[in-house]
DNA sequence: AATGAATGAGAATTCATTCAT
DNA sequence: AATGAATGAATTCTCATTCAT
């Protein structure tokens, strides 16, 4: 319950700004419950990915499921990360407005339980170069920033623009151009 | 003055929490006189990247001077891009990790300064669908987008790792890699 | 205790002159225990004479048991008002000087909180009017009015000059030329 | 134009939430300037009234040639002084609900030249004590204060409504109020 | 385990006044 | 005489955190 309401405050406003005596209201509980089972505002602030992504990576592996081919399980996983912040854009704006830029958050133990997920995108890649679909010219570590870096940014804009528009709008589109980016340019190997 | 202690003291802390009597300080002025220039807090951070997106902007024609072709253009401006936030870390702080993420931002005159720059990265992508360089199939505004926010993340990881390697390291593979992306795949209408 | 440390500092300097910090100080308490209590300084300030009305009406009440006649009334009624101020100088001084003349205040909730005084005033006027011994021939609001006016310039007047002369000095003349302005002229009404 | 200026802006606010700066715009001159006629803020607005006091002995005087009569004399100030702060309410908010209450004014030089007025409202009630108008019985300075304090309070109850109604609109119950208050009980001394 | 009253540090902003020009 | 840029003191209010109950 703590962490729900937390998600929701923190997602009105900025750390800074969202308060304690808000969360615990919205939680039903007194602001000293609160501190029984979080060390302090921060330590609440940071264990809200820790649930998040777990819930995201398990439902990730479903939507995998059964895919066959390193660019259909990349089409899939663009598809699935801007679906599942689409459904939850209270979350998404605190992950990315507010943690994503936050040195602290970059230090903390939380940021390490991201890596499920980032290991899985680092997956696919590597069986994609395995598979010759995807170049070997360039580093693993590379491109997955650079596949990652895309997707936090559309997300980003999304956000800033109010959510007015369909975040998945350009999925397809986007999803094109990466794929493209990643494949040799020769058909030759292409077809393989 | 005002500004470049301005600059130096936002990138160390939040906007939150840099204090205008640090400014004040370092800028060797009263606290009062700051008010006599900027409105508040807030008007004084977002004068920051008005001054210096001018910067940029006059040093990055200088550098595309000479430069023919769009992927020669969007190579030297990768570098530039890059180039410029190592050079100026301080405000790469600022700008990426405040900025770039605060609703009020991107809701202030300030934000539309920025387009001269977003402007320039449009000009060369249009540049190279029209040389034949660069795919049609996808909408400009799209692949602008995608380029912009790569060279974003990469600016962002570098900040949040303490900067502590080579911004520099991977621009030539990141160039690399989205030219690529962005180019025909087969060679046919490249040599048009 | 608060609201105590609060008449005594409002009644040293004016509104915007006395300080939060000054009043938690002699309340022995903390600044930030006042805001638990008070939303901000004007709320604490309102509050004051709401109490202090109570404490004035319910002695009042008391003061008047068993006198009978309206003009004894009066008279006592002069005498006590002028006794109360005398004794509460401080928030004499908060009242008269400060709230009196306060818009803010005239518009208030708190003001409304005069209303069980103003009231005990127009019911004796009335009921002297009914014993036909003051005059009917003017509004018993402009009665009123005219007799509260009287006795808060004579209050104002007193802590203006610095309270050094007895504030009941004037009483019985002030009540006799009162109680006289509201009889009839002749012997007749006045003796029925 | 200082002055006039003055008057418009602390009519609007208070004297603490009044600035210089919205007087010097207002005057059309630099802020420094009006440091060159006036001390202080302070006494920029304590030299209000001297000017309007001229002002306003001077009309009154007109307005009381030629009437015979003490009581009359008493009417006509009366209705002057209410005339007047309806056709001056900005000087009015000024005097009644800023100056009069102030403890520095009451000690200022200015508030002496408010006693040529008093003092002619002085010279009429003694005129009429000689005329066997009004009664001896009562000091001369306490029937001043009561007739005096009886119009500040109708003025400053005005204001205080917003000066939503007449002014003017009971002057003649009132002056009957007092006029009566002031005169003997019986027909015998009154028609000596 | 839960509570919630009390704490008190911390910071933006205003504005009367000065004084060099 | 007029200017107006620079000053910097001074104060309200917020809110994370504690701890006695």
């Amino acid at each position: 319950m703590i962490i729900r309401a937390a998600i929701e405050v923190f997602s009105k406003n900025t750390f800074q700004k969202s308060s304690i005596s808000e969360i615990a209201q919205r939680a039903n509980v007194a602001e000293g419950t609160i501190y029984q089972y979080f060390k302090n505002k921060e330590a609440l602030f940071f264990a809200i990915p820790d649930e998040k992504t777990k819930e995201f990576c398990k439902e990730l592996e479903l939507h995998l499921q059964s895919i066959t081919g390193a660019f259909n399980k990349i089409r899939k996983f663009i598809w699935y990360y801007l679906y599942f912040f689409k459904m939850n854009p209270e979350y998404a704006r605190t992950l990315m407005l507010e943690m994503r830029v936050s040195k602290r958050f970059a230090k903390s133990k939380t940021y390490k339980s991201l890596k499920t997920f980032t290991d899985k995108a680092l997956e696919i890649i590597k069986e994609g170069q395995e598979e010759g679909l995807i170049r070997k010219d360039v580093d693993v570590y590379i491109i997955r920033q650079l596949v990652l870096g895309i997707l936090e940014h559309l997300v980003t804009r999304w956000l800033l623009k109010g959510e007015k528009y369909d975040l998945m709008k350009d999925c397809s589109e986007a999803s094109e151009l990466i794929v493209h980016g990643l494949s040799y340019s020769d058909g030759i190997q292409k077809s393989r």
